[in-house]
DNA sequence: AACTATTTTAAACAATTGTTTAATAAAGGA
DNA sequence: TCCTTTATTAAACAATTGTTTAAAATAGTT
């Protein structure tokens, strides 16, 4: 369980840790050295220029970001369960990682470019089967006939946005953190029903 | 119709733009002055410094976002009523205002010293007699019996996510920014069905 | 051991940052 | 008009920024 980590990697997790947490305008590099406990020359000495830095650890994070969406797709049962699932998947892994989503559309909205280097990334959704099956399961009447547009940023909104907006909670109902993070596990399955009774919706109606 | 605003008026318009795209950090007080068309040493000159600038917009645009969801409140008609117009003006204004929701919880979470000086903002809320109007409702029946906290969450996710998530699905569905727009309003209205059936169910089940 | 390549360090670089100064211009009141 | 206040400017300030340099230390090889 010893990990005899070198200094490069030492400095990619420091950087990682601190751009989530800041941003790429909002830490220097010497902040970034400080937490790896290295010192700047070495920064660059690895990684050539902070702009090169962050473009590798936001590729990557974007990456575990993209990959927490489309991981359950591979398993093999019926649509409805699978969305169930990526749901609740989804939800903990955002849960995990509270920072991840904050980051990845603040820097995707100051920094138009990163759309372009990103698309390989995303045709991982497009060619996970995902579309295909849930439009297979429309056309069948069991699943409620949206476009995907919709459906991606409906569950999105409701895994990712109550992390987003935490501190604005932590305010608005002046609770504690470990208040918050109870409450945000319960919120877990109301969004679940709720999003499943839209997207599945009863026969009867 | 003519607009004679002085200087002190434009510096905060620029500042307030600026800062919106483009969070504290993300930019300079020379950056501002030339979108204002002024100086640096006038910025100072009016507001003393950066940070004190930057205060008095997010304290006005954190008003503004927080006046927008409790608006409806005042008028008279029923909780049902109110809060599907909630969900109307609400994403409408986010709509109109596409940069605040990552503005706000952006900032909010890299400062969280703003808590603090927020709190009477927040008051607005708790005086707003939303949370008792909701909790009669609730007792009837007539609400789904959740914590306000839920609520507040759903709403605001479904609202505001969306132009958060904005580049980010302008890149995973590649459209145009046109086919974005149309296709976030057409999301209102998912949006609206959803949150109202789940947050007002039929009595049938 | 001697030599080479790699890693690490401290110091310096020029550019940019927020802020201030001191001089000038404009406005307003007596 | 003269005088005081307010507004505006260009220039400078010190501190911080990302980045580079050149020397020292370490590791690796023969």
């Amino acid at each position: 369980m010893k990990k005899e980590i070198g200094t490069e990697e030492k400095i990619k997790d420091a950087a990682k840790a601190v751009f989530l947490q800041k941003g790429f305008s909002g830490c220097t590099t010497r902040e970034i050295a400080k937490a790896s406990g290295m010192n700047v020359a070495l920064v660059n000495y690895y990684f050539r220029s902070k702009n090169q830095l962050f473009q590798l650890i936001f590729q990557s994070v974007m990456e575990e970001f993209i990959q927490s969406l489309i991981q359950v797709f591979q398993e093999d049962m019926p649509l409805k369960e699978k969305m169930r699932i990526l749901i609740q998947k989804r939800y903990e892994f955002v849960e995990k990682n509270p920072e991840f989503p904050n980051f990845i559309h603040n820097e995707l909205g100051r920094n138009a470019e990163f759309n372009r280097q990103n698309k390989n990334i995303f045709d991982k959704i497009a060619t996970s089967g995902i579309f295909e099956e849930a439009r297979d399961a429309q056309q069948k009447g069991e699943m409620r006939s949206i476009d995907m547009f919709h459906v991606t940023i409906l569950i999105m909104s409701n895994c990712d946005f109550p992390f987003i907006s935490r501190h604005f909670h932590l305010s608005m109902h002046e609770i504690s953190e470990k208040e918050m993070n109870l409450k945000l596990k319960e919120h877990r399955l109301l969004v679940t029903e709720m999003l499943m009774n839209y997207l599945f919706p009863k026969p009867s109606e």
